[in-house]
DNA sequence: AACACGTCCTGAGCGC
DNA sequence: TGCGCTCAGGACGTGT
């Protein structure tokens, strides 16, 4: 389950195999992901040389000089690689991209629930216009529990909800919404407009820690970008309440751990930390 | 306008 | 053993 962290993990381990390398061939092998596929015999990608890789919320892009950029998103179970072409295709190996190295780019996503799409871009290092309406990055300094308490002003949705919500803030999921909320003590399903200045503090401080140590677990992680696919690094999260109803809780050893599901998403919290 | 909910997809895990 | 059901969730479209 790709978040901030995973994406953020996969983009830099993509960086040094593909910046500076020139596209020379697209192939599909499914209709679509989420959206139909749409990259074979672009003139916008063919022989056009990458100009840097770079992640904005949940989507890598990789810029390309025709001031083109190749948004890929990992949905549920997207993961990418870096192979020779006589690597036999895995199964849900959907987009393969071959380079003026002699290697292959390679999407895999058996879910299909990611998207691999090309987009025009004022300038490289600019996000294409279908991601204007994201918020801003967890690390940005724009945002802190100020700018939380702003945009919470009179909201009624419930904070898991509001933290998810990528016009807010980008990159934060189901997991890592749960564990911020954990760790600063606010029970998920607590309005957002209820919420306190100083409780949005310290929820704004925690959403970037957890994000950063994940960041740090999956980036120390993944050695071999070649043969691993990016999951093992994934496991390197230290979850303190994901997906464990029923068990002590870690902080205060008294609280069970309870499991509730929010908008169609499980939330887990304890009834004791958390108010 | 604000918020909730259905939809897409496939594999893992479970119960019988 | 094997089948069939349920669950997992990011983002967007639609409904209330």
């Amino acid at each position: 389950m790709p978040e901030l962290p995973e994406v953020e993990t996969v983009t830099n381990a993509l960086r040094p195999h593909l910046t500076g390398r020139t596209i020379l061939g697209v192939k599909t092998y499914t209709a679509k992901l989420r959206y139909p596929l749409n990259l074979e015999g672009r003139p916008e990608i063919l022989n056009q040389r990458i100009t840097k890789v770079w992640r904005r919320g949940r989507y890598c892009l990789v810029d390309l000089e025709s001031n083109h950029t190749i948004l890929v998103h990992l949905g549920m179970t997207g993961s990418c690689r870096i192979v020779a072409p006589d690597e036999p295709r895995l199964k849900h190996e959907h987009v393969v991209f071959s380079l003026d190295n002699g290697l292959q780019w390679r999407y895999k996503d058996a879910r299909k629930f990611g998207d691999v799409s090309v987009h025009p871009i004022e300038a490289t290092g600019k996000a294409p216009a279908c991601l204007d309406s994201l918020g801003p990055e967890p690390f940005d300094e724009s945002f802190d529990g100020n700018f939380l308490f702003l945009a919470a002003k009179g909201k009624k949705t419930a904070i898991k909800t509001f933290i998810m919500n990528n016009a807010i803030v980008t990159g934060v999921g189901n997991i890592y919404a749960s564990e911020s909320l954990f760790r600063a003590g606010i029970r998920p399903d607590i309005a957002a407009g209820q919420v306190s200045r100083e409780r949005l503090d310290c929820l704004a401080q925690h959403i970037r820690d957890v994000l950063a140590a994940a960041i740090k677990a999956g980036g120390t992680t993944i050695i071999d970008f070649e043969t691993v696919t990016g999951e093992e690094g994934w496991f390197s999260r230290e979850l303190q309440v994901y997906g464990r109803d029923g068990e002590a809780c870690l902080r205060c050893a008294a609280g069970v751990i309870r499991k509730f599901v929010q908008t169609g998403r499980s939330s887990y919290y304890c009834p004791n930390c958390q108010s």
